[in-house]
DNA sequence: GCCCTGACTCTCA
DNA sequence: CTGAGAGCCAGGG
């Protein structure tokens, strides 16, 4: 039969993003190529800021998506310093007991190093 | 299809 | 630490 034309409202590549994002534990935060590898998506740490962008605020499959627990690879916040964003983003990351000094955070404390068991969950969705 | 832009990353100075 | 340059890829004009 004819294909009907479904317009897909969600990006394929987005959404897998997003539920690896959503993997990241409480308190912990991951980089933005760390979450393209952890996506099958390696080398495309643009992508991914692009993705949480679009992000629905109503979050995707029942869970919200916690953007801002993702950074750059230097630990730093990836808005201009001052704008809105990075004020919402510092204070996301503050309320769950992350530690922001300045743009940065502590990539030793705070950076998300998932087990076995985390790894294969976002693997098989 | 070409050109520019961007919530990126790595390397080198 | 800062900055420049080069890869990188998807979107939009």
């Amino acid at each position: 039969m004819t294909v009907t034309k479904t317009k897909s409202p969600v990006n394929p590549k987005h959404s897998k993003i997003w539920q690896t994002v959503q993997a990241i534990p409480v308190g912990k935060i991951a980089s933005y190529g760390q979450i393209a590898d952890l996506a099958g998506l390696p080398g495309r740490a643009r992508l991914v800021g692009k993705a949480l962008g679009t992000a629905p605020k109503e979050g995707w499959r029942g869970q919200s998506v916690p953007w801002y627990r993702v950074l750059n690879s230097q630990g730093k916040i990836s808005f201009p310093l001052g704008s809105e964003n990075f004020e919402r983003q510092k204070n996301l990351l503050q309320d769950e007991q992350v530690v922001v000094i300045g743009v940065r955070v502590k990539l030793k404390e705070f950076q998300w190093q998932p087990d076995l068991a985390e790894l294969l969950f976002v693997l098989e969705h």
